[in-house]
DNA sequence: GTTAAAAGTTTGTCTACACTAATTTTTTTC
DNA sequence: GAAAAAAATTAGTGTAGACAAACTTTTAAC
């Protein structure tokens, strides 16, 4: 049942897929054509194909859908990238910044043998380098914890849990700032209009603009505050 | 200059030209297909495109070589695959049976990058773990150690330095006969027209066929009788 | 509720790499 | 050295997966 080989291709529309399904509810042919550097014509051939052989539903103009047997799949491939993300991390010493582009491609060759091998080796870690919890080899993904920076309060105080490992200078932005999973920040200041956050963390303060934000996930200190005083200043917006 | 990404089906295509060079002078179509499992019209194909991209010299109906260019693919291609199975039977505890199935497909995935923290990690090591030296990045192939066990004669000692490891059974077998690298054996017979030959190792003592003396090598202990008694009674022989 | 724009699909083409069948060259055999 | 066998090549096909161009459906704008 397991392991039949996907080619890589179809394992990459099958991964944008569930993201873009967890990111905003569904996936649109544009988007997943966005997602994997293609023109929207071959992602429609490609869903047909999937949708023949079981891992999508697909209703014509209304995008695709992962069925659960394309989703075992994709809870295999992220839990195989973020293993290796942190036994390259881990083991061989990479930076953070870097093993993504490396997990990217070995998540498709590496044996789910091998896969349950690393996962022994690291002592049956639950997050990668990143904060990001590993799916189980049953097929659960346990929830991202913390919630996004953004929505902190001014005063409230959080601990960093998760950041996007997409972009590796997002990431050395952060180590740069001295910033890591795990630390301890507390929100100073927030400008209104989408406009930076400021942080205190350890001896100093940084100025985060909102992207950053969304790409920081925190867990919030003892009494939450959180969302409360924000939400007046920032009245809700598309997107 | 390094690191072009080329196609699993042209690395392996590289990969078979240099082993057959190695091992029997010169790769012909027909060779090589059957060591690719493919039909020869579509190793003519591929040599074609091969000797286009400047990796081999063709001339028709006479088989292909590989150029430098090539070699320096093939090197490093050797270099991958025995550096992945050092360290997936050293750091992940697998056994060397079963290691160069996955090494043969991470071979072409594993970024140079990547392949340089595992020598690293692993100590700059000079062979795999069935004993074959492993190239250096430079380019260069260190020689194999030993000669084929069926070069010694009765009476000599010899210890093993390198076994082939392309067939799982043989190296289970040789585990199960408590033979590995470094094991100390003396030649106590050898059976004339091929036939087996017996082997003293430690306490007790087996009885080895023709293929598997020509997939052990051994490095002869002090005076060396070698080849001496033996080429009498086996008479030379193509293949 | 038309109409223009955006999104999605269909059709036909291209590349890589395999295959079969037919043909040519080389090697072997007598 | 001529004929048969073996090896190699050429020519034509098929499949996966990408693309562009043309067409259709849905959404947005008035």
């Amino acid at each position: 049942m397991t392991q039949q080989v996907l080619s890589t291709s179809i394992e990459d529309y099958i991964k944008a897929i569930h993201a873009l399904e967890v990111h905003e509810q569904r996936a649109t042919t544009k988007r997943i054509a966005q997602h994997l550097g293609v023109k929207m014509a071959s992602v429609t051939g490609m869903v047909k194909h999937l949708a023949a052989e079981g891992f999508v539903r697909h209703t014509p103009y209304r995008g695709a859908h992962l069925t659960d047997k394309g989703r075992r799949v994709a809870f295999q491939l992220i839990r195989s990238h973020r293993l290796i993300e942190l036994f390259l991390t881990e083991t061989l010493g990479l930076s953070w910044d870097e093993v993504d582009a490396d997990a990217e491609i070995l998540e498709h060759a590496i044996s789910d043998r091998l896969i349950e091998r690393i996962y022994e080796f690291l002592g049956r870690p639950k997050f990668d380098p990143h904060g990001a919890p590993i799916p189980t080899k049953d097929g659960s993904l346990p929830p991202q914890r913390g919630v996004p920076l953004g929505e902190l309060g001014v005063g409230d105080r959080g601990r960093i849990v998760e950041v996007s490992d997409r972009d590796p200078e997002f990431l050395r932005y952060l180590t740069k700032l001295k910033l890591k999973i795990g630390s301890d920040v507390r929100v100073r200041d927030r400008a209104p209009f989408d406009g930076p956050i400021t942080l205190e963390i350890g001896s100093g303060s940084v100025a985060l603009g909102p992207e950053a934000c969304n790409r920081i996930r925190v867990a919030p200190d003892g009494k939450k505050k959180r969302t409360a005083t924000p939400k007046k200043r920032q009245p809700k917006r598309r997107g």
